[in-house]
RNA sequence: GGGGGAGCGCCGGAGUUGGAGAGCCGGGCCGGUCUGUAAAAUCGGUGCCUCGUGCUGAGUGAGUUCGAAUCUCACCUCCCCCA
């Protein structure tokens, strides 16, 4: 049984989707399950902020790896991959289908592929390698990386330079290439599913989104996380720092500007099969998903 | 009706008062990079074309000048003040 994975720029309705096809797919009998690969839905309290699956809508389809980070609590990207493995193994070993849904690009490659990621480092070299980035600025640090490593990072690029030195520091040999990323070779087959919608709609959809999390109280729930001590992963969340400062139209640009480096993954993602959504609904691109699923991959 | 100020590329701002700019800053928009922080971080593009470093361009029209975004005149639009 295939793995589905369904991608897309926020506000595309991918949770949506999600649900309608798992309703096609239980009608088959079958037993789906979604597994989220979304880098803040995993908090628990963030689920406004974040667009996570609503109680009633996880009643109409389970969903894994939902809201169980605390929300002082830092998670990643490696983390995630180890726990998403363990659901789709566990789920496909239980004859389960795995619908694995959410809008983290890398996150989605770490859930579908082995990617041999590099270990976590501790936090005294990472706190050392900040203070050394904040005190001689990104470029100092950049120089001192062996050349293989160098040239594929900008001397700006703040967050890999630190990552790549921690690495260099421990001894731990980085990637020196990136092929992985975009590998064919999953773990486990599956087939990709990726919503598109024309510019204006997806503006829209952003829009409107953004003012129902604000009308659901979304501004409190920012308020309450930064009371409660979110961590640095947390407050990334877009619209974290934007609502605590009362700024909605901040952060729907920041959105729209997310939304178009999530299109970016999705170009680049091998064999995603398109489905555009313009002026439909969740249903409507839950039959088209199930339709090409009968039909076999890339037709 | 009178006086003052301002008009350029998707938007806002600054600046240039005769040797010029398809230029600066910010935003928006568009594209790219991505291996344990990824909703992060980061790079680039954004008048037109036949892509040469080519063409057009500083509200509109005329004028002065070797040369005008800059000076002059008229007109248009917007803002402020006074009636």
């Amino acid at each position: 049984m295939d793995v589905i994975a369904i991608f897309g720029p926020t506000a595309a309705g991918k949770t949506g989707v999600a649900i309608e096809l798992a309703e096609l797919l239980r009608e088959r009998g079958e037993d789906p399950v979604a597994v989220n690969c979304d880098s803040i839905q995993v908090y628990e309290g963030l689920e406004i902020l974040s667009g996570a699956a609503t109680p009633d809508e996880r009643a109409r389809l389970e969903h894994r790896l939902l809201g169980f980070v605390a929300i002082d609590g830092e998670f990643s990207a490696g983390r995630y991959a180890q726990l998403a493995h363990a659901e789709i193994d566990q789920l496909l070993a239980e004859g389960r289908r795995p619908i694995v849904v959410g809008g983290t690009g890398l996150y989605l490659r770490a859930a579908l592929a082995e990617l041999e990621m590099r270990p976590q480092v501790p936090s005294e070299v990472r706190a050392a390698v900040e203070a050394d980035l904040a005190e001689r600025g990104p470029a100092a640090l950049h120089a001192e990386l062996p050349d293989e490593l160098r040239s594929g990072v900008h001397p700006n690029d703040r967050k890999r330079i630190a990552r790549l030195t921690e690495l260099v520091r421990l001894g731990i040999a980085p990637h020196a290439s990136s092929e992985g990323l975009w590998t064919e070779n999953l773990r486990v087959p599956a087939r990709l599913f990726g919503i598109t919608l024309e510019r204006d709609e997806l503006h829209a959809r952003i829009n409107a989104r953004v003012d129902a999390m604000v009308a659901a109280g979304a501004i409190d729930e920012v308020k309450r996380a930064d009371a409660a001590g979110a961590s640095r992963t947390a407050r990334a969340a877009i619209g974290f720092e934007e609502l605590l400062r009362g700024d909605v139209e901040a952060m729907r640009s920041a959105q729209r500007a997310f939304a178009r480096r999530q299109l970016t993954w999705m170009r680049k993602m091998p064999h995603v099969e398109l489905v555009d959504r313009t002026g439909r609904d969740d249903a409507w691109v839950a039959r088209e998903i199930l339709a090409r699923l009968d039909r076999g991959p890339d037709s």
